[in-house]
RNA sequence: GGGCGCAUAGCUCAGUUGGUUAGAGCGCAGCCUUCACACGGCUGAGGUCAGGGGUUCGAGUCCCUUUGCGCCCACCA
């Protein structure tokens, strides 16, 4: 140990931009790749989307994963903690559309000149698809700037060579080498089928990717008539506009209002097509009038009724979200259907109503109810389900061995907290389809797939005449590149090939963050040192796609699961208990807490929340934490300023008062060490705090007196060498918590940094004990100077007041145990006169106090 | 409809195999400028542990049930 040099008036301010350049200088961070696998702790960094601003719920949950890399690696594991950039999909899109006023039409060629207008004009310009990518890659450069500038400021521990964004050209490689691999072994596949269409943003959507939103409806009653007689059959819709899209009725199998019908046909109202009754299972004989009309498609249940009950495609809307011009196969362009064509689904519902008024087929007003409606959850409208061809991969949707499969990679993955394992499974047992990945939109990562084009210059989708890319060509773009054994002048053209447009869906790569961050075939070295991570942290909501992706993806790839570890944080919620969120505006910009609080002081706030609970948002927690790192300060120069030669010198601890203490903070570093093990941060920092501030009151109190000499050299040695063990001990338990303000204090008398420093154990601390350790002794003098304390208080008197007499009565005991602090308690509570003990049941102190002046 | 979680002092929360008078911090009140810290210290008031029932020598803790809040999932005509 050097002697300590530390500040005549310690402070936090300035700390932050002194440690974050100096971390980076000494690469107190980098990670060491020599090290082996099990010596090596890995993170699977959330990448934040990059869609202009963090908020404070990123740092909230982002420090508790850095205590915990903080925490392994003082524990002397070699961590890998990368930090990804999610500027990937649909939210880079719109920022784009929205920041230059432009928008993607992928039909026009490139422009090399091209430069976005100073101001976003009125009606957006039209760009290429080459030319959109390029603003986009642009602008997301800038954001990551400043993300990176914030995570640093918040002091995460991220080894910032080891980045990645999920653009980047990375990302597009091990995305398309992972799915040519699905491909190949046939865990994707290409389908043409009902889809959940989103009619603005014309893409489809991922059941992952729905939410269900409260909208009012109506239901309408209509009469369809029996073929044979002409009577009326009511049914109850909700959307009477896709009447002819209705391919059957249906009813519940043991309905016998309508087994008569089952197996006969009904016409429709407008239009008279002739569609059969049919018996199904899921029909509700409670629900309307029992029976119901399914149309391609109204909704999801239609599609099981279609797909099971093997009926044909009537289908009207359009990808537009508008009554298409044409009436489908079987259904007559007569004056309805003209009535209807061209118009959206609002519209149509608006104009057929009036229609069967007039025709007398709908019987009563409409009863406007409440219903839950499937919505894309960025999406605005309701989403429409339109046939289109699309690629997914298989999740287990329709295959219950695979869902068993990935059930039980569920039960395999170690939670915290635990329950959150009831989200994955109730998921995934819900599933019902698989996996939905591409998307027909233009910022993302394409696939890297050519269709030949036959003689007439239809493209050919079948699966085994797909013309596909070797991996080492990869990653690739279908719309500039060309398949092997092509030359450019054959796109498009009868007998050759045109790419594929679609690109996948921003969490078709996402599902792959370990993969790519652990530098997957592209880095086999690193690959084996970090895979599977032994971490995963992220949020609960995202259980359902990122965390389940991820699996599905590592189970096909590697028959294993990507994590070992996954810490579920919670919400960050407002004094009103919702949780923050931009579209609420009660969002608070966290570079302003930073400032305003200092790093440690909000690190300590979000460090207060348990693993998975949500948290209210509070600047009164990182007061305290702001009134903790200065503590610590000061604290420690105290502590060096009275100790540290005694320290440097070694000795003995002889007092049993210290060997207390010892035993104390030892037992603390059990229970911190426990819980992190557990994944407990916050508990390792209650610990932790309450030791210390019954450390700064009590102890240093007690023996400050003996540590300055009062009584003699060798029991200020063993006061100098405790205070010494106890501080450093301290200065490491909190490390992870308040890295600038640790960082700052063992600066001041210790060589390298305190957050390579190796994690406090158990027995340094009790190795400088030569005395037995009684906690007894510490709790009994704690407490009778307590007592001392509030006689003072009470007598208005100050605390530096001398005591007269002093009568303690307690068990005999405590009064043994007392006995052996007895000189540090006088001291301390200025106990002149007589100190007397007397045998009792409980502990009672009688005061007298000198007489004041 | 199924599931998960939460409910402890005015506020934010601890309370890990059930064990003596239920804890902390903030806030509040009072006191102390004590030679590390006034960005401080000391002391204090404040709770029928959501309601009801049960198991037990003993329940904030275990079981059942009710209520309220939050969330997840669901085939929502």
């Amino acid at each position: 140990m050097s002697r300590p040099n530390v500040p005549e008036k310690p402070t936090l301010d300035g700390l932050e931009p002194r440690w974050i350049e100096r971390w980076e200088r000494d690469g107190v961070y980098r990670f060491d790749r020599t090290k082996t696998r099990d010596e090596i702790y890995s993170i699977d960094t959330p990448p934040p989307t990059v869609s202009g601003s963090l908020h404070v719920g990123h740092v909230f949950s982002y420090t508790h994963t850095d205590c915990i890399a903080r925490y392994q690696r003082m524990r002397g594991r070699e961590v890998f903690y990368p930090m990804g950039f999610d500027d990937n999909g649909l939210p880079t899109e719109r920022r784009v559309q929205n920041y230059y006023g432009v928008r993607c039409d992928p039909s026009l060629p490139f422009d090399g000149d091209f430069t976005p207008p100073a101001e976003p004009p009125k009606p957006p310009i039209a760009i290429s698809r080459p030319n959109f990518v390029e603003l986009c890659e642009g602008l997301v450069q800038e954001d990551e700037v400043a993300f990176e500038e914030l995570w640093r400021r918040l002091a995460l521990s991220v080894d910032w060579t080891q980045t990645y964004t999920t653009i980047g050209e990375r990302s597009r490689r091990i995305s398309q080498r992972a799915f040519l691999r699905n491909l190949k072994r046939g865990e994707a596949y290409q389908a043409e089928a009902p889809t959940l269409w989103d009619v603005d943003f014309r893409t489809a959507v991922a059941q992952a990717e729905l939410e269900d939103r409260e909208l009012p409806g109506a239901y309408h009653r209509v009469s369809f008539h029996r073929t044979d007689d002409g009577a009326p059959v009511f049914i109850e819709t909700t959307r009477p506009e896709l009447i002819p899209a209705c391919v059957a009725l249906v009813a519940h199998p043991d309905d016998a209002r309508y087994q008569p019908l089952f197996g006969s046909t009904v016409t429709t109202p407008l239009f008279g097509v002739e569609v059969p009754v049919k018996a199904h299972e899921l029909a509700d004989p409670e629900k309307g009038s029992g029976i119901a009309m399914i149309c391609t498609f109204g909704d999801t249940t239609d599609v099981t009724w279609w797909r099971e009950l093997d009926l044909p495609v009537r289908s009207i809307v359009g990808w537009d979200g508008r009554i298409q011009a044409e009436p489908p196969a079987g259904v007559p362009g007569n004056g309805a259907w003209s009535e209807l064509a061209g118009k959206t689904t609002k519209q149509a519902q608006k104009a057929i109503v009036e229609l069967l008024r007039e025709s007398g087929d709908l019987h009563g007003d409409p009863k406007p109810i409440t219903h839950p409606v499937k919505f894309y959850e960025r999406g605005e409208r309701p989403l429409e389900i339109v046939t289109t061809r699309q690629w997914y991969i298989r999740n287990g949707g329709r295959d219950e061995a695979l869902r068993d499969a990935l059930i039980a990679r569920g039960a395999e993955l170690a939670w915290h907290p635990p329950y959150m394992e009831a989200r994955y499974d109730s998921w995934v047992n819900g599933l019902n389809g698989d996996w939905l990945i591409s998307r027909q939109r233009f910022f993302g990562v394409p696939f890297p797939v050519w269709y030949r084009l036959d003689d007439d210059g239809n493209p050919v989708h079948d699966l085994d005449q797909l013309l596909l890319p070797a991996e080492d060509r990869l990653p690739i773009d279908p719309s500039t590149d060309v398949p092997d054994g092509y030359s450019p002048d054959q796109r498009g053209k009868p007998g050759g090939f045109i790419g594929d447009a679609d690109i996948m869906d921003t969490w078709a790569t996402s599902s792959l963050t370990p993969e790519i961050a652990g530098g997957w075939e592209d880095d086999r070295d690193l690959f084996e040192r970090v895979f599977p991570m032994d971490l995963r942290p992220q949020a609960h909501e995202i259980i359902r796609t990122w965390l389940f992706s991820t699996v599905v993806r590592a189970h096909h790839e590697f028959g294993s699961l990507p994590f070992t570890n996954a810490a579920i944080s919670g919400w960050i919620l407002d004094p009103d208990r919702k949780k923050m969120s931009k579209s609420k505006g009660n969002v608070v910009t966290p570079m302003h807490l930073l400032e305003q609080y200092g790093t440690d002081a909000v690190r300590y706030w979000a460090a207060g929340a348990r693993p998975g609970v949500d948290t209210a948002f509070d600047e009164g927690q990182m007061k305290i934490g702001r009134r903790l790192a200065i503590k610590l300060l000061n604290a420690s120069k105290f502590v060096l300023s009275i100790a540290a030669d005694g320290a440097e010198t070694g000795g003995d601890v002889t007092e049993p008062i210290d060997a207390a203490l010892l035993s104390r903070v030892a037992h603390v570093v059990d229970d911190a060490t426990r819980a992190f093990d557990g994944y407990d941060y916050a508990r390792a920092l209650e610990r932790t705090e309450a030791a210390f501030w019954s450390f700064c009151d009590d102890y240093l109190e007690l023996v400050k007196g003996r540590a300055y000499g009062a009584q003699g050299d060798a029991p200020a040695t063993s006061a100098k060498r405790t205070l010494t063990l106890a501080l450093s001990a301290f200065q490491r338990l909190f490390a992870p918590f308040l890295p600038f303000a640790t960082a700052e204090v063992w600066s001041w008398w210790q060589e390298g940094s305190v957050h390579r420093a190796p994690w406090p154990s158990v027995d340094e601390l009790h190795a400088a004990t030569a005395s037995d350790t009684d906690v007894a002794v510490l709790d009994t003098a704690a407490d009778v100077l307590g007592r001392i304390r509030k006689a003072k208080t009470e007598a208005k008197r100050s605390m530096k007041t001398p005591v007269a007499r002093v009568v303690v009565s307690d068990t005999t005991d405590r009064l043994a145990a007392l006995a052996r602090a007895e000189a540090d308690v006088r001291e301390a509570g200025v106990v002149e006169g007589e100190w007397i003990t007397r045998e009792d049941d409980a502990l009672v102190v009688d005061v007298e106090l000198a007489p004041a002046d």
